[in-house]
DNA sequence: CACTAAACGAGACGGTACGTCGAGTCTTGGA
DNA sequence: TCCAAGACTCGACGTACCGTCTCGTTTAGTG
């Protein structure tokens, strides 16, 4: 009733894995912006054709890839306080991002400066997913009074992670263990309640 | 003395500039991606291997051009206090940004990302001139005592000038002037001395 | 007990004719060259294995659909005498050749020369029976004393029927039927007795 | 003067000749239907852009190829007599219909059955040049009076060659020596004054 | 003042990858 | 068992640029 697909060929799925897994090999082998559709297919075993019917571009092929593989779980564990648990998620995102997945999410980044599919693609399917608990623990923050009140979430996020990507990008520093360590020190300061500053 | 070209017709300066001139005009007009040298050899109405003979690259040629004309003078105005310097700072690299430069800057970080000489040279040509200044600030707000004078400058320039590149970058959410108001008055208090936590 | 098929979905009787008749339109309406298989298919409403399953190749489902359709029923009508027999042949064929199975015969013909097939089933299954009759003529001509009996039959059809494959296959001057008549008046030249000469 | 190109790197002759002798090779090699754009490309060592710069399409490529190879002289010896000549002519044509050439040329007709440029490179290139002669030599013919003064020489040519393209693409019979023989004495006596009959 | 040598425009070269099309095969579910 | 639908591998298509390579033509400065 609900089956839309009446008749044909069903579509391989040992096929469309051997496309996801071919082009992160490629991914993690060369720069994403010089793997081409036809490198994947042949490290694919596959047609071309089968890939232009299922992708319409590199780029959301790239990304299905990276998230089927590489897609980070940050399990986001309870932490006793918000803080902590800010501590302790900037740590493991810059873990990730230290990993082979770093250079990754960069270069599809990169790509997306020039390709509004790809970026968009690349906040919905990855990065929302990626920093909703972090979002939540900053509420959560704000809530037991930790974190100000009146702080603005979004503006949060960007202070905690900004710092974080704009290494990873720019990479006039490097990113590192202990730059997440001295950043959450730092940037802490700045969600407390302003009251404090009172005293 | 140094001089070692001793005959031969000399580079052609209209050509050079030709050749910048073309190249910012298309890439106002497209994607820098997009921006092919051919189009450029084209657009100036030059051979292509003039091009080849004076860049090495699309890349270098591409940051010589940006810095050639929109490379942007940030004048760093004195102000009264390291705080108001870099309030009014941070209010002018925002409005550089939301221009049309930002989505070259984007975009030529972009290409970066997989293409380690251009990151390089955008960090060396573009960054580190146009933020030798905000560093002198913060330096002298640690002096003031106004900034912590344990504060790491690096740090505190990823502190500030992360959130910004990273909303320029990922677009989650949009540059503003309002984005940077709250963003420095937020930052500022990362910046400060730890002294008010003895309290 | 010749009923070999014992069970099972009978073969589709209107499939077959669809793809015939869907063979022919595309035929008339594009080069031969031009007409697909998936073209085929599409306009028959049909699935592409099921035309594989009848026919090996597109030529001879070509040459069927051709046969089935166009296939020219060249009624060969008694006549008094051989020669004016020959005369009114001749006169159909090209009256034949010059509407619109004219172009389809020689696109048959030219698909022919790189796939022996094609030729071989077009020799047989369209040549040898539109020509039959007309053998027969110039075998009852050489009986009657019209044509010189030790004529070789088959250089008869070929002195007759020649000019017309090369004017309809070269196209160097146009087929018509002021050419079928002038053509056949000297070639007939050609066929009578030698002894004539001798006189 | 009439040098028309006034600057930019000549063309080379040498991928020139390279790319017509490879398509000769592969012509030789399989059916003018399956050479290929790219294969010519690969034998010659050469990329295929270049091709494309220089030829429109696989026909004219092909017409080209074989006119500069195989393009056969098929020198017309003076002899005594036009019907002599005719003799000669023929036997030279079938000849060389017989040897390599004559799959070409047959192939070459097929494609042009689907592709009208074809066919008009084939005559104007090919066809008039190999048989200006032999009309020549008709006129001849008919202006010693050895010929019908009357007859149409086009008709004439159709009567001579149309036989033996005809055995050549639709291939019922074979050509031979003898066929050139047997079928000269024929259609000679079409060629003949008809006063002949008069008696 | 002629000569020389480098830089110029033009554009052809061998390549690589693109995205598309059709061929012929294979694999379903339904009739 | 046959059908439609349609996904599959394969290979050629014609195009866009790449970076390199001649060409013939300027155009300074040197000898």
């Amino acid at each position: 009733m609900e089956n839309e697909r009446k008749a044909g060929r069903p579509r391989s799925e040992e096929a469309h894995q051997a496309i996801l897994s071919a082009t992160n090999r490629l991914m993690e082998a060369t720069a994403v912006r010089n793997v081409t559709i036809e490198g994947i297919a042949k490290e694919a075993g596959v047609g071309r054709p089968t890939i232009y019917r299922w992708w319409d571009s590199k780029c959301s092929l790239v990304m299905d890839a990276f998230l089927d593989s590489a897609a980070p779980k940050i399990p986001f564990p309870k932490k006793k306080s918000p803080v902590e648990a800010i501590k302790e998620q900037v740590k493991r995102v810059v873990k990730l991002l230290l990993g082979p997945s770093g250079r990754i999410v960069a270069e599809i980044i990169g790509e997306g400066q020039s390709d509004a599919h790809v970026l968009e693609e690349f906040r919905e399917r990855f990065f929302s997913k990626l920093f909703a608990p972090a979002r939540a623990v900053i509420e959560w923050g704000k809530e037991t009074g930790e974190l100000d009140e009146n702080l603005d979430t979004d503006l949060a996020m960007d202070l905690i992670y900004g710092p974080i990507y704009y290494r990873l990008l720019i990479g006039h520093q490097p990113l590192s263990k202990d730059f997440a360590t001295v950043l959450t020190e730092r940037v802490i300061m700045a969600l407390k309640p302003i009251s404090s500053k009172a005293l």
